[in-house]
RNA sequence: GGUCCCGUAGCUCAGCUGGAUAGAGCAUCUGCCUUCUAAGCAGAGGGUCGCAGGUUCGAGUCCUGCCGGGAUCGCCA
């Protein structure tokens, strides 16, 4: 069990206490009551909000509540010191050896500190990217899919059976103008004179290729068949194609989905799974025909007022019902995004998270709308917004094309800065914030550059190890000693306050989690880093403050088992965000 | 006009689902290299948390209404 969680187990038993001998009313809830550390080391180094939280619910007055609890505390297990403060705050200074035994778990647990059951092994699926595969991903791709992922990371060691998944549009016209283009490339890989791509398609470069494939594959076969002939074969190559290049893109950002799934596949084979969806909701009575209004700033030319097939979403809250099928007849996308969420839930999913880019903002109700009809409410819908990357270049906006069309591909940018600062950089940002990404600052090698500064943090760690064989060349990270080290050694003010930091990661991984924002793990990182630093570098004023002390061979283990711990959450913290932890950087 | 997001130090942004005297980086100013990597650290100044109400022991955080910025608004995906 974490230091923190620990803590709150003594208060809550404390409570107990108060209530079994009449102190406390009974029957109260605990669970609100939590502990965390006060901004200010003058208000100890836990607080706990149990007297205020209880003080209604118990008809008591919270200073008379917090009075008895630390009255109870004073006596319990690893609690140094308690003090009432402010409204009914519960200040409380632990032992040292609480906080050493920090490290020992740490040491213990290694890359496994800081899991926890918040997930109780239940499926959650997340779909992100999802990008439509008409050409190669581009750099308005990239938040969307590292949040995902790091996400996805972040769910998986909390305990959830993550699937991650990516949902292809392979069925709209969009796909059909894509094949019609790479026809054009096919005809021209023939050695026929095309003049331009017309209006409408699809004219980038990165097409050629698939032409050039046709050429191979079909000769000149595909010259002499009717559209509606050659289009699916043409059609099928070619979303391959785009599929292909899109997964190694991804994997340039160490990105891997584990469900690709065809928004073709939900009509075929005689299944369709769209209608089967729609009589579902019929049967629910929550699909009508009718008439929408016009949508302001609409303009009445090619406003036409008709009835049409509608799905009840403002009994869900929506604002305004939506459509299921187009003037022609055929769904809608929505009406196959109605099916595909019908599909999670039939495939046994209670826990849903789809992260979308800004542009995406207005199908948030009607898809928690959806959600909430096909499950009755037994299924959760959580809606992640990437806001959009502004990129930049010492301060100037990136201004477009390569090759491709006219976009900045992800592909350009990762090959330009690497991995690490993309992943890291996307991470350091709330999701639902614009975010500027500017290409000159993520390679500089400065504390300014906050992927370097945790990077470089976790590779001072490293050196210490490295150095430490010219002195105790048996205290390798691996040795034996530092797990027997005589902790009660930390006993600097700036050892502790790492120690502190390092017994909060628990804490931050299941928030971060629950509310589903990895953001809190990139600033957590960046703190501990700065204490890191910080201790490191009081050993130039004062040497006996450094990790190795060449005469006190147990100093120096204590030191390096908490310089061991550091580094350990350090690379598990880095290694939920996708980013890689450096054993040097030179 | 509807809906959603944003508004916190000169700039870029955190703020642990309601806690104490609102924090960090950049920029400005002042210090620290015979050193386990100064690729770093310590300190100072800088605030009407957009505005006005409300909820309660307590509001940057929750509710309502305004102001300003952005995204989006049947049939495209």
């Amino acid at each position: 069990m974490h230091a923190h969680a620990l803590v709150e187990k003594r208060i809550v038993a404390a409570l107990e206490a108060l209530e079994r001998e009449g102190s406390l009313p009974p029957g109260l809830d605990f669970a609100a009551a939590e502990v965390a550390p006060p901004r200010d080391l003058a208000h100890g180094e836990l607080a706990s909000n149990a007297a205020m939280v209880l003080a209604k619910p118990a008809r008591m007055k919270p200073r008379e509540i917090a009075e008895r609890l630390a009255a109870k505390l004073a006596a319990a297990p690893d609690i140094a010191k308690v003090e009432i403060a402010g409204p009914g705050f519960v200040n409380l200074t632990l032992t040292p050896g609480f906080w050493h035994n920090v490290v020992a778990e740490i040491l213990a647990q290694g890359g496994d500190y800081g899991r926890s059951d918040v997930g109780h092994g239940e499926p959650i699926n997340i779909e992100y990217v999802s990008a439509n595969p008409t050409g190669p991903m581009h750099v308005g791709h990239c938040r969307g899919a590292v949040f995902g992922d790091a996400l996805a990371n972040l769910l998986s060691f909390v305990n959830y059976a993550v699937t991650r998944e990516y949902y292809i549009n392979d069925a709209g016209a969009q796909v059909d103008a894509l094949a019609r283009s790479a026809y054009w490339r096919y005809r021209e890989a023939l050695g026929e004179a095309i003049a331009a791509i017309p209006p409408g398609l699809y004219p980038g470069d990165y097409l050629k290729p698939v032409g050039a494939k046709l050429a191979a594959e079909y000769g000149r076969r595909l010259l002499e068949l009717p559209d509606e002939r050659w289009l699916p074969l043409v059609r099928e190559t070619t979303v391959a194609a785009m599929l292909a290049g899109i997964k190694q893109d991804l994997a340039a950002l160490n990105i891997h989905h584990d469900v690709f799934f065809s928004e073709r596949s939900l009509i075929a084979d005689g299944h369709d799974e769209v209608e089967v969806s729609i009589a579902e909701l019929r049967a629910k009575g929550l699909i009508f025909e009718g008439r929408l209004p016009k949508p302001k700033g609409h303009d009445e030319a090619d406003w036409e007022d008709r009835e049409q097939t509608l799905f009840r979403s403002t009994a869900f809250g929506d604002d305004v019902d939506r459509a299921l099928k187009k003037s022609d007849g055929s769904y809608t996308y929505f009406a196959s995004d109605l099916a595909y969420h019908h599909n999670k839930l039939a495939r046994g999913f209670r826990h849903l998270i789809n992260v979308f880019g800004a542009d995406h903002v207005g199908y948030i109700s009607r898809m928690r709308a959806v959600v909430r009809a096909l499950s009755d409410g037994r299924a959760d819908l959580d809606i992640k917004v990437c806001q959009l990357v502004k990129l930049l270049r010492g301060g100037q906006p990136v201004r477009m094309a390569k090759r491709t069309g006219d976009f900045v591909t992800l592909r350009d940018v990762v090959d330009e800065v690497g991995r690490d600062p993309v992943r890291f950089m996307m991470l350091y940002r709330k999701n639902d914030a614009p975010l500027d990404f500017d290409l000159a600052k993520v390679l500089e090698q400065s504390k300014d550059n906050p992927v370097f500064y945790v990077q470089y943090a976790h590779t001072r760690a490293k050196s210490v190890f490295r150095n430490v064989r010219e002195v105790f060349p048996q205290l390798t990270e691996t040795a034996p000693e530092l797990r027997r080290a005589d902790l009660a050694k930390l006993n600097d003010p700036g050892e502790l306050d790492l120690i502190r930091k390092l017994a909060a990661f628990p804490v931050v991984l299941a928030a971060a989690a629950r509310s589903h924002e990895p953001h809190r793990l990139a600033f957590y990182l960046y703190d501990l880093a700065s204490a890191f630093h910080a201790q490191w570098t009081k050993g130039n004023e004062m040497p006996h403050l450094r990790f190795i002390q060449a005469a006190d061979g147990t100093l120096t283990t204590a030191r390096l088992a908490l310089v061991l711990a550091n580094q350990h959450v350090l690379a598990t913290g880095l290694a939920i965000l996708g980013v890689h932890a450096p054993v040097e950087m030179r």
